[in-house]
DNA sequence: GTCAGGTATAGATTATAATCTATGAGTTAT
DNA sequence: ATAACTCATAGATTATAATCTATACCTGAC
């Protein structure tokens, strides 16, 4: 049997044909003529090998090789139905997968959005990947994921960033520091003490050092760690003070004070980021939609920056 | 998606390339030119109206959409494989069915070639049909069956017959008839007697009373029964005599004796026969090469006359 | 015997599937 | 930078699948 000459429309045809155990009829349910009917059946057989219907007196019989050709078909188009099944669900972003790559920091907040949507899109799988800004862009670049969540979005070609949440970064020092008896502090106050940092290309340290940079100031000292809660740990241990996103500080003060610097105000955005030149997937574009709908609930009215309507109109 | 616009071609090729994982080595593979199977693909996506292969950077990734169609694809060509093993052993007499309609007396030697035949092919199906003469006729004539066993095989158009066994017949009377005490006796000194016959149209009775007439001789009285076993077993019990095949008669005597009537040997054939205007299915064929092949054996060599080679010559 | 209903066959047409060559454009490695 | 390889696209050809009309052939019913 040669499947090359054999298809789909012609197995349902024969299936027609063995339901209503007639030609005419098939040709009247299907709006096909009798001799095109008798034609496919005739191929069929031919491409089979095999009888598969005999006719004698009037009476169309269906053979061994016939039933279970049929058989056959149910099975293979009940296939086909379960992958159209599937198709509708991906289609629909109820199935499929969502790649999310996000800076470090990102990691506090996310969780945030990703867990309630989630729980509503179970089928969805929802992998993360995190990593400092250089090799997200890395990602970006070779485009890995789905989307990618920076502070501060990559201005390269094909990106398409859209705001969602206030970023604001804030000082802090060890509860027993001199400085927390202080009133009015100043940025310049803070020079001297040594700062811990997180390495450079660090969305956080980018702001804070272009800030410096702009009032002239220079840190006197500094040392860079490779994780946010080594700097709130070592922060907390009294290793020197630090400038971290307020999303990454414990709701309840800790071991650590935070700072008000009245002449500073640093802050950034989170922005969601997607490639223009790609496809988005279904799911990706779920979660995008249930992002929208839902950031105030989930990550707080007051830090909400909502933009992402500007992604949804993307079409690719 | 539309089944209508895929072919099993565009699938083979779709599966070669999700199992290379790339686009020329599947032309390579396949004996195509890369544009060919970069359009096959892109037929495929517009058919199932999803995106099955992403290209980036020289780097063909499959989809969700194009890993879940592929699976259904294994599966898909996994029951026509099934289908296939199926058809090979129709094809090879392994499998499918063999209805055999016969004549009432037959079915006391035909068990004795059925029996060993279904042990060696245990997927075919068997199913037997026991009729009178006209019964059995009147099925050749509708064509219910693959074979059909008579003895006087009907001379009809379409019709070919074969022997495969010597039918003799025999005169029993009660172990206690008068008869049984002579010598040399001729037919003529059984007319007297009550026949018990089966119904007209029996090839035996025909067979018995055209000998009869041939020979100017009438019954003097006769009763018509419903079967050999009835009667065996008024025979037995005194009411008559009768003529009856050898290969309905118990091996050793029962409560009848087997007379010897010296001017008079009745004896016909058994057949085989078939319709030359259908298809002859592959278990019917493997059935009779069967029987061609073990008639010695099963059925005593005595009585075989093996002319079933006419059969299988027939090409249908 | 004729008619109606079912099927088969022949011949023709149309749509489209399957394939090619030629060419352009991006990527990787030397 | 260039060669070698990847894939995509355009344009053209060929094969064949899908379909029709017209017609002939059965069989069963009236």
């Amino acid at each position: 049997m040669d499947l090359r000459h054999i298809s789909f429309r012609l197995l349902e045809v024969f299936m027609s044909v063995v339901k209503t155990g007639s030609i005419s009829e098939t040709a009247r349910n299907l709006h096909l003529t009798q001799p095109t009917v008798s034609l496919q059946i005739k191929r069929l057989q031919e491409a089979v090998g095999e009888p598969l219907v005999l006719m004698h007196q009037q009476k169309l019989t269906v053979t061994e090789a016939g039933v279970e050709l049929f058989k056959t078909c149910q099975q293979v188009f009940g296939k086909f139905d379960d992958y159209k099944d599937f198709l509708a669900e991906l289609k629909g972003g109820e199935r499929g997968r969502c790649k999310i790559a996000m800076v470090n920091t990102a990691q506090y907040i996310l969780p945030k959005l990703l867990g309630p949507y989630s729980n509503r899109h179970p089928h969805v799988e929802l992998p993360l990947e995190i990593g400092n800004r250089a090799e997200v862009l890395a990602r970006f670049e070779r485009g890995e994921d789905d989307i990618y969540v920076f502070s501060h979005p990559p201005s390269l070609e094909h990106a398409k960033a859209a705001r969602f949440l206030h970023n604001p970064l804030e000082f802090i020092v060890p509860r027993d520091h001199p400085l927390t008896k202080e009133q009015n502090i100043k940025l310049e106050q803070l020079t001297p003490y040594r700062f811990l940092l997180r390495e450079p290309g660090s969305a956080t340290r980018m702001l804070f050092e272009s800030e410096l940079q702009s009032r002239g100031l220079v840190l006197s000292d500094s040392v860079q760690m490779r994780s946010n809660e080594a700097i709130r740990v070592a922060v907390s241990s009294g290793m020197g003070i630090a400038v971290l996103s307020r999303h990454v500080l414990p709701n309840e003060g800790g071991e650590f004070k935070v700072l008000s610097v009245v002449d500073t105000n640093l802050a950034s955005h989170w922005y969601f980021v997607i490639r223009t030149d790609r496809h988005l997937s279904h799911a990706a574009r779920s979660f995008l939609q249930f992002a929208e709908k839902h950031l105030e609930l989930y990550l707080g009215a007051q830090w909400v920056r909502n933009e992402l309507s500007q992604l949804s109109s993307i079409e690719i």
